[in-house]
RNA sequence: GUGACCGUAGCUCAGUCGGUUAGAGCGCCAGGUUGUGGCCCUGGAGGUCGUGGGUUCAAUUCCCAUCGGUCACCCCA
């Protein structure tokens, strides 16, 4: 196996990838579904041929002369398949989601693997500051549908690329003099991408730039009020944020707003998402069409890490219906063949592979958490009968063979409706 | 890519200042109950002590290499 690509595939997983889309439902956004192997092309044009993914996280596969990349995010390919697609055709907005994974080869960590899997949205279509906030909301409605408290959200404007532009001069001025107290990688950053230095770690850095100039002085009034509209649809939705004029991306296609959601619970990792708005990124693929979008990309393995932190109750993996309990070669051939017929009846069956003891199979039957078994054996289907005890009564009762389907059905209806806890999931 | 730390049973971990058959808890299997789960009791299976090499009379233990893992830098989801 592959460094930092283990994949979980637990009933956490299951259960995390359903309230995703449910909540995406729930602002009815519409699943897309990209491929995994996208042009190279396609990617550098679309985050940047300077950024750190692009120079030297991507894997690369060759054939021919063709160079594809193994995607490492998926906003660039979710705006290929709209252009491609024609999707403005379709008239309106789209809003759209996606959930997949996503490859990039860095030292794996905590929170942060070679092949890891992302869920984020993106409103194409529309430049109204409303989309910004609806796609912060939805990336909040995500967690709150998980119940995972104590994250921050920051915010800010990364204006237009002009201004950007002047910005970023404006502090290469202003902090070469300080040179010396930024620390090694600060200097570099400081010839190749000085915004970079802005979420440094580094405490005499964070120091220093108490007094740097801020890229929101250097934004013109559309900018500036472009920014209030959505912090203000931000209020009054009673969202709480940070604004943080020290948050940059690390993707070039941002502009406008930015964002990021922080928790406390995932180490050095502590982004579980972010995003912002990319107008331009249509256009660095080479579209005339104007796609302005927005959008926020989210890690599942640092949600679920979170999710760890914070002691969440995960529902377990459905039990089955019925646990068919055989007892001899007879019975074995019955197990399968029952197990068949109530399974195309809708109920779940499960029973031994083993060929194992009575007490193994009951065991198993309890382990599976069962609410009933089904026991035979030669003498039950000598006299056409089954034995079909309750497990969480103890209770057993013969039951004539043909009358098996119908009167399980009837007893899971009775436990069910006796239950008066929440359905976790319906099957 | 750089650095630090860690690899002993399915899992979590003891242990050996180098020396007869490497342990525990949980889990697993079986018996106690001629055909009945959970609790309890008894027994059992399961380990080339990550791999390769070196030092030594002797290495799971020391050294080197290698592979794997973890965390941090960096970067970002």
């Amino acid at each position: 196996m592959a460094d930092g690509t283990a994949v979980p595939g637990s009933s956490a997983w299951q259960y995390v990838e359903d309230v995703i889309r449910r909540t995406m439902a729930r602002f009815h956004f519409e699943e897309i579904r990209t491929p995994v192997l996208e042009e190279e092309g396609l990617i550098v044009r679309g985050i940047g041929e300077g950024s750190d993914i692009v120079t030297k996280e991507m894997f690369v596969v060759e054939r021919g002369n063709d160079r594809y990349v193994l995607r490492p995010e998926v906003t660039a390919p979710v705006m290929r398949a709209w252009l491609q697609h024609h999707l403005e055709q379709r008239g309106g907005v789209q809003r759209l989601y996606y959930i997949g994974p996503c490859f990039r080869a860095e030292r794996p960590q905590k929170g942060r693997y070679r092949q890891f899997h992302q869920f984020g949205c993106e409103t194409i279509g529309a430049d109204d500051p409303r989309a910004d906030a609806e796609v912060i909301a939805l990336m909040l409605a995500v967690y709150d549908a998980f119940g995972i408290t104590g994250s921050r959200l920051r915010i800010n404007t990364l204006g237009l690329p002009e201004e950007r532009k002047q910005y970023v001069e404006a502090l290469r001025a202003w902090l070469t003099p300080h040179k010396d107290t930024l620390s090694e990688s600060g200097r570099q950053r400081l010839e190749k991408n000085p915004l970079r230095i802005l979420d440094t770690k580094d405490e005499r850095e964070q120091a220093l730039l108490r007094d740097a100039p801020l890229l929101i002085d250097f934004t013109g009034e559309q900018t500036r009020e472009r920014y209030e509209s959505v912090k203000q649809c931000l209020g009054d939705a009673g969202i709480d944020f940070i604004e943080d004029f020290l948050l940059v991306r690390g993707l070039d296609y941002y502009m406008h707003t930015a964002f990021e959601l922080e928790s406390p619970d995932l180490g050095a990792q502590s982004a579980l998402a972010g995003g912002g708005r990319y107008d331009l990124l249509a256009s660095a693929l080479g579209s005339n069409c104007p796609a302005p979008g927005v959008g926020f990309a989210a890690g599942i393995e640092r949600l679920l890490l979170a999710l760890d932190a914070q002691d969440a109750t995960i529902p377990e993996a459905l039990p089955p219906d019925v646990f068919l309990v055989a007892l001899g070669d007879d019975a074995q051939r019955w197990a399968f063949r029952e197990a068949q017929r109530l399974r195309r009846q809708g109920i779940s069956a499960s029973f031994d592979l083993k060929g194992r003891s009575m007490k193994a199979q009951m065991r198993e039957a309890h382990r599976q958490r069962a609410p009933f078994t089904l026991i035979a054996g030669q003498t039950e289907l000598e006299a056409g009968v089954v034995q079909l005890k309750n497990m969480d009564s103890g209770e057993q009762v013969q039951l004539s063979a043909d009358k098996v389907p119908e009167h399980i059905s009837k007893c899971l209806r009775d436990a069910r409706g006796s239950e008066d806890s929440a359905p976790v999931s319906s099957r």
